[in-house]
DNA sequence: CAGCGGCGTCAAAAACGCGTCAAAGAACCC
DNA sequence: GGGTTCTTTGACGCGTTTTTGACGCCGCTG
């Protein structure tokens, strides 16, 4: 059975669709603001975010970039600002799809359908791993257990979470400048060097030897547990 | 670099679509129906499509089945029409993403991000082939089981790429090496013989008598599983 | 049986990609 | 406003990959 967040602080709307939603046979958990959203996908790890935009506690934006720090959960937006600015933030911050209101039911069951299709089961990790001798947590953003304290600079955090979100899998460091340093990127491969190296030192056992981030000459790079 | 295929057969919308797209570095290719696109596809073989409905040749939605039967490259509708059973329809036949006309290009290519960022790494290509002691992963770009490690290099993996692609077929030389190499290339037979040598030294059990990477004398070569 | 085309192999040159250093902006905090 | 941290950029050495040329073997053919 696929769990559902509904994230929305309209008590009418979140009624509507637990109601359409249990219909359907989803699991349904509800979230009334951004914080409790974060904290409720950390806690039960649903299979698909639906998303209000206009939360009262905190920017959408942010919320979409609070879940993508650790998860690669499918996010559905929904929004009452048809803008394009709005759309273009939310999709780029991480969201899978956007939808204006009004919409109807039936379409967003379509798009809920469309974007777990794709999600592939297994392929995640949790909010936390495991490098060397530090454990990451990429739910509070924290570094843990290394003999002298260890920080991440906020490029670091975002480049190691893309790296971390599929273990094992090989990452083209096309694909990691567009998702880390934005669309216009593509070329750039000595940010890359340089951010793998300082990820390398802070993180690895012996930098020059890395186990955990890997390179995979003229392809990409590669995280392994 | 993406390869988007634009599938519509309005003159103007594909020009303009070709001139933002290639400003914003995708590589376009083009189709103006139904069957071309299909054509198109399975030749180039694109890491996105656009198509818009409406195509004078066949239902959009069977095109999008014709995609759907043999790949999982992500699928971007274009429509005129908003109707909601139109857009459930179609994404239930396997699109991704249905955008209603007219649409803004900044919204598009958005989407678009969002579609590609999911799909990136490796989906297509068959999942795993075994060749001696190892077992090959096209999608994720690794080698495993062989008694000592063994990495390949880009040139080697778009080689057993397509080889494998076509399990038991013969393909020759020019052909290999017209994809691997590029359009420019289709003569030079040595860089055949360096690298299938280094392929069956690192894959096969005994290089000298392959059992999978054989030769055809004066035709090509062929992958037997 | 000599000639020949095609293949596997070896070895060296050339090109490329990576890690690294160093330093100039930019953003941020006090 | 000054100092610090973070990000962006350019450049260089080195190891690896790719390209290139050449040689010997084998089977086929006349």
């Amino acid at each position: 059975m696929t769990r559902v967040l509904v994230v929305d602080d309209e008590p009418q709307i979140v009624r509507a669709l637990r109601i359409n939603l249990k219909a359907r046979r989803y699991e349904v958990e509800t979230a009334p603001d951004g914080a409790s959203a974060l904290h409720a996908a950390a806690h039960h790890r649903p299979d698909l975010v639906v998303l209000d935009l206009g939360l009262p506690d905190m920017e959408g934006v942010e919320v979409i970039r609070g879940l993508r720090g650790w998860t690669g959960v499918p996010i559905i937006v929904l929004s009452g600002r048809a803008g394009s600015a709005d759309k273009v933030a939310a999709l780029d911050a991480g969201a899978d799809d956007y939808i204006t209101k009004p919409f109807g039911v039936d379409e967003l069951l379509a798009r809920m359908r469309a974007v777990t299709r794709r999600a592939q089961p297994g392929d995640e990790t949790g909010p936390v791993i495991t490098i060397g001798r530090t454990t990451v947590d990429f739910s509070t953003r924290t570094l843990t257990g290394g003999d002298h304290e260890v920080r991440l600079t906020p490029r670091e955090w975002e480049l190691l979470e893309h790296l971390a979100r599929h273990p094992g899998k090989l990452i083209s460091q096309y694909h990691l400048l567009q998702e880390v340093w934005g669309p216009q990127y593509g070329t750039e491969t000595n940010y890359l060097r340089q951010y793998m190296a300082r990820l390398r030192r802070k993180l690895e056992i012996d930098p020059a030897h890395p186990r955990h981030l890997l390179t995979e000459p003229a392809m990409g790079y590669r995280f392994v547990p």
